[in-house]
DNA sequence: GTCTATAAGATGATAGAC
DNA sequence: GTCTATCATCTTATAGAC
């Protein structure tokens, strides 16, 4: 062993024109946790990895826990916040003539944006939330926690741009989107190798080309309907 | 303490009727697996749980990576061989007259099929794959390995069904429903909450008659496209 | 605000008895 | 095949000095 530090994933010497302890540890939190998991990744190795005392997450934060959620809210809070904003600027400017492309145009533009041009804590950010969205045990009910407020503004907006649809169809409908998004924000790069290179997980504006028809057409198919064969 | 074990999720003392330490170790894993994610469970907690020696799983298995591959290969491989023999059954019985409903309704109705009748060692199977699909670290890799020869057939079909389509829209329109399928199966209890009860996660038939219409219309309005206001 | 020291216990993996 | 004992290390969290 000659390296000067013996941490599994290395240490960041703090310098003095660092960000503070509190800032320093949501980044490097939110970078260990997007690719190990929340369970993938110790308080210490944040603490260490963000150059900083492991007392500190604690002094901070409370505990690992707390940790997390500040992470998760800290990002989750400008997205609501956007795409409110969104969502009413479309509403009132489309009138009438709202459509089902235009609220769903309103409900993702945010996440792209920031995706887009928000440097890597973002992309991290939209790792950690295709995690959460997945996991049955804190999942379902963080993510709602999180955004179902907005979620219930692009119902309301779907139901005057799809009148025919039940609200059965219209949570379903956002449901299957959802599951879509969060995926496709977390760039896992299986459809680049699915699809030998035609395809690339962070190219941001095919996707937004590709989703929005996609699921524009879902919402309306499914308002259509069709009758299986009974499983 | 008056429990006559500590273990922190209980012990469940084995008795000579069960079936094999391997069986035991893999169900076992599965069930934890899909609850708190891989690094949420040790490999000493797996064995505590089922009321078999720890040493075991070093012995059947190697170590605990190779025991989570073994409990995401078993099922991963009965899947593959349906989803082949429904997509070549469906191509057989439709001829020419392939649709995308088709298509899609022989690629996922295996998986209902097991989550609705398979018992929970299959939902929880399900919840795995969601969470193996949203990690980047070796979520790509993984899913891509076992599923994406499987995928390959249902996109030659898919060309078939749908002529004007890119294999870049073929892609894509895969992803997305790839996306929603690993999130529904999951069964996170989201829509349950977000709907107030209007849709429910376990309720497998609704969500098979909304998947296919939405999934193929989808696929269809990516090829008619959409001309959106640049990002 | 930041650090050291430490408590009290768990971890993955191994060697080797039975 | 199954078990005990053990290694070397790591864990969250706290108390209290500076």
């Amino acid at each position: 062993m000659t390296a000067p530090t013996k941490g599994k994933r290395g240490r960041r010497p703090r310098s003095s024109k660092d960000a503070s302890g509190h800032e320093l540890l949501l980044d490097t939190a939110e970078e260990l946790f997007a690719t190990h998991g929340f369970h993938g990744v110790t308080a210490r190795e944040v603490a260490r990895c963000a150059g900083v005392d492991a007392a500190l997450v604690v002094y901070y934060f409370g505990n690992k826990h707390k940790l997390f959620e500040a992470v998760f809210m800290r990002r989750a809070q400008i997205i609501n916040r956007e795409r409110l904003v969104a969502l009413d600027a479309y509403a009132a400017a489309a009138g009438p003539e709202l459509s089902v492309e235009g609220c769903i145009d309103a409900f993702i533009r945010p996440v792209l944006h920031w995706s887009m041009n928000g440097g890597p804590g973002w992309k991290r950010f939209f790792a950690i939330t295709a995690q959460v969205n997945n996991t049955a045990l804190w999942g379902g009910e963080t993510m709602g926690r999180y955004f179902d407020p907005v979620v219930e503004r692009l119902v309301d907006l779907l139901r005057i741009a799809l009148p025919a649809a039940s609200d059965e169809q219209l949570y379903w409908g956002y449901h299957m989107m959802t599951g879509a998004l969060t995926l496709s924000l977390s760039e896992t790069g299986r459809i680049d190798r699915l699809s030998h290179g035609r395809c690339m997980s962070g190219d941001l504006p095919t996707l937004f080309e590709r989703f929005v028809p996609y699921a524009a057409a879902g919402f309306r198919g499914l308002v259509e309907g069709w009758r299986p064969n009974p499983l």
